[in-house]
Order: C-alpha cells, then structure tokens, then sequence
DNA sequence: CGCTTCATTGACGACGTTCAAGACATGTGG
DNA sequence: CCACATGTCTTGAACGTCGTCAATGAAGCG
C-alpha cells in the first residue's frame, strides 16, 4: 500500500530508470523533448494495462512495480511470454494494436509517450532508436533463453530457474554470508503461466525445493536462498558461470 | 544437390532477398557500402556455422537454404530457439561472442558482413540500423508465439503449428483447389528440438495426423495439406484469422 | 550386399495434470 | 466476537500424455 515510488516528479533527471530505460543515452535537449510527451500512469495489482487487440495510443517504460504479458488460447490456456520490470519497455512502435495483454502483477506505474510524437521522435533522435534495438536485442536472448526453459526442463528445474532470475536481479539484500532474500512478486497460478505448469506442481515442486533446503520458505512468498550455486545446479544451469563472488 | 541460388553474382540488386533483409531500405550509395565489406559463405546441411561461445567476426543474412539457432544443455537436452529463413539476420552488432549454435539444416548461402565495418555503417547509415529494430520486433514476436506453442500446447498441436508455419512461409505452391504442398526441411529429430518433444512423439503425431487426413504423406518429407482451416484448428489456432482467401 | 541414417511402431513407466478436499489468512456482516 | 465468505495455497489419489527403451522398416550409398 505505501508507494515505493513517489510520481509526482516530472523531471527525468530524477527518475529511478533513467540509466536503464529507453531513454538511457538521451542527453539534456531529448530529454526535455521526451519530457513534453510523456506522462504517468498507476495501476493496481491485478489491473489490465492493455487488452491483447486494443489500439495502441502510447508507448511506455515501467518505472516500477512489475507487470507481464499473457497469450490466451480460445479454451482458456494461458501463456505468460514476459515478464517486465522496471526500465523495461511496453509496446513497439509503428504498430496499430497490441499483440499480448498487459497486465499489472503488482501495482505498477509506467511512463507513457504518446505514440505519434515519439515515433516522431525516434526517427530524428538516433540514441533513442539505438537504445530500443539494444533492448530488444536482451528481450529477444531472454525470450530464447524461456524457450529453453518451456521446452526442455522439469518442472523442479523451471521452478529453479525462475527462482534464479528475481533471485538475479533482486540481489539486493543479502544477510548472513551471501543467502539471498527476497519476496515472490507472483503468485502461484502466475508462476504456473510464466512455467507451462499448473498451479497445483507449482506448489508441489516449491514444497519439494524448501524440503530438500534449496530455499526457505516464511510465509507463501517469502523466500531465503542459503547457496545460490545449489539453486542454479538445480536449474540446470551452468553453475560455474563464475559471475557470483 | 542442385543449388537453388547462383552465388556468382557481386550484385545486391540481383539479390533474392534485397527487398526483405536488413539491406531492404538501403539507397543506391548505402548498397554500394554494403557491396565493399560483403562475401558469400555456403554450408552444407548438417554443417555447424557459428559455435556457442565463438567469437564472433561476422554478421550476415540467409540468402538460401534454412538454418537453425539451437542451446543445449550440459546432459545433451537440446532446444531449437530459432529458424533462420532466407532473409533473417544472424548475429549481433555490439556482442563479442555468440550465445547459439547455428547450424545449416539445409544447404544455406549466406551473405556476410565483417562485423567492425557494419557495426560503423549502423552508425551513419539509419536505414540499416532501423530496419534491424523492425526485424528483431518481429523475430521478438516469433518467439513470443512460439513460447505459447513449447508451454501450453499438446504434442498434436505442436506438429500442427509446426506445419502451419512452414505452410504460411511455403504457400507456394498451390495445387488441386487449394491445397498445399511442400517438403519437410527438418528431419523428425529437428522438429523434436524445435518442439520440445522427443522424435518418437513427432513421429506418431504425425503418422496420427496422416491417418485422420489432416495431411497426407508421400514418402518421409512431401506433404499435402488439403484444408489449411482443418490444420490451423488442430494447432488450436483460431481459424478465423480470415487472411487466408 | 552390408552399412548408415532416418523413420515407424510397440510396450511400459514416469512425470505432470486433473479432480477433489482441506488449510490458512483476510475481510465482511450480524 | 463469531460466523461466514473469499482468495491463495497445499496435499492426496487417480489418470493420461509423453518419454524411454527396444525392435523393425525403408532409403541411400559405398
């Protein structure tokens, strides 16, 4: 319930994303031009930012909280293809209607541009261009890197491998000699959708995980990693990555 | 064994892919540029032509022939994240080393670019570098797609979405009211590693397929589709797409 | 002709789904 | 304050799809 991030700043210089987002390399003068286009949206946990189909008016980038994208099949099987967090851009330009729904996992704010102005914007404004195909670029790897994930794990292993993820990029509280400490921003079914699986193996294999102590469990979200090496073994990932200590 | 591509021509205007690779914008002056750092490589099927790992000195386009982007994991499970038809791009301006294999499935030509010099030409020329944005959005929504196929549907669906993309891309040939026909490029054990199924289970898909006449087989490869809606409802797609007549 | 590669088919079993019941926490109204 | 409803999660039992192991077939090539 209370903010994590205050929207009632409209200068980009402050902005929590600015060294990551779509605009990361703009200087001063785009920065001011982005400023004239864009604005803030909120939407609760839970909340549909866009409905797959939809006319697409704005573009965005999250600022924070998290949201994903979700296909739906006729008989209701759902897929989630993506997973955003904050810096991470919403809609393609040049295109009409959005191709996935969007949805806020939690609550979640987002800087919109206008489409037409910032389309405008990216063809006199190469850093802006260049930024957004570098971003494209990492979402295409992690999409192909999911692929593996949907097509070739076990369910213990996607279960791991996603761990491994918000474990990665949520580092940042660690307590007694390197665990690793965070809350889950899923719920079950969310994972299941993210995985290929069903709710119910996804709280089988979170079970079996806490059994064997790959992680610790307070609560239904909160999650300790004691050895994050075990956890990524358990991935079936290479462990010896070498990046951690 | 007959090449479907002469390579003996320097000349892009020539070229079978000039209006759909990342040269499909370029003026008269940009191909000019593009001509002095290109050369022709061809592989045949089976051949490995960037390893994971590799470094990589070249970037390129599929000029003929189909090859395919595969991870595998250290136990040897192996996953198909991509298909590189004639046109598609392979590599990446700005990375050192290569995160795929890529191996020729078929024979394949491909057109290549020593990378320092096209990573400069990005720079000043926008046409290269926008096109490359509108052609990884679109790889970017390909295997979005292809994460509901691995994650959400059953081994029947799979063949079937397999067919139906290389039907959409094959249509070539049209014959007997409607009907298309095609060869298979990608052997049973390919189509397990794109599919995330074992080649056992492509096999009897497929020989189920046969036997309800959602296809029929001649020989191994050679396939008959009489009813494109019939097969896109197998692959629990909505038929209804209505582009089709 | 035998060898290799690619594909088909069968028998069996494991893993994940489905269906069902119940636990736990939170919120609402009597 | 308790009764009751709701949403999230856990756990159990039965089932089915797909993977594993193995034998066989078909086609191409030395």
């Amino acid at each position: 319930m209370t903010p994590t991030f205050k929207i009632d700043h409209t200068n980009c210089a402050d902005c929590p994303i600015r060294h990551r987002a779509v605009c990361a390399h703009c200087d001063a003068d785009e920065l001011e031009e982005l400023e004239s286009i864009k604005y803030y949206r909120s939407f609760e946990a839970g909340q549909t930012v866009i409905w797959s189909g939809d006319q697409m008016n704005f573009v965005g980038s999250v600022v924070s909280g998290i949201a994903s994208l979700t296909q739906t099949m006729e008989d209701g099987r759902t897929q989630m293809v993506g997973l955003l967090l904050p810096s991470d851009f919403v809609g393609r330009p040049g295109r009409e209607s959005a191709p996935y729904d969007v949805q806020a996992t939690t609550d979640v704010v987002m800087c919109c541009f206008r489409k037409k102005p910032f389309e405008e914007l990216m063809n006199t404004t190469p850093h802006i261009a260049h930024r957004l195909l570098q971003m494209t670029l990492d979402e295409l790897d992690a999409a192909r890197e999911w692929m593996l994930v949907l097509g070739r794990k076990t369910a213990r292993e996607k279960i791991a491998s996603l761990l491994s993820i918000i474990a990665r990029r949520d580092a940042s509280i660690n307590q007694k000699g390197g665990a690793i400490v965070f809350d889950l921003p899923l719920t079950r079914e969310a994972m299941a959708d993210y995985l290929g699986l069903t709710l119910e193996t996804v709280s089988r294999q979170i079970s079996a995980l806490k059994k064997d102590e790959v992680i610790l469990l307070e609560g239904k979200r909160h999650v300790t990693i004691p050895d994050m090496g075990r956890l990524m073994e358990e991935a079936g990932d290479d462990s010896d990555g070498g990046f951690l200590v």
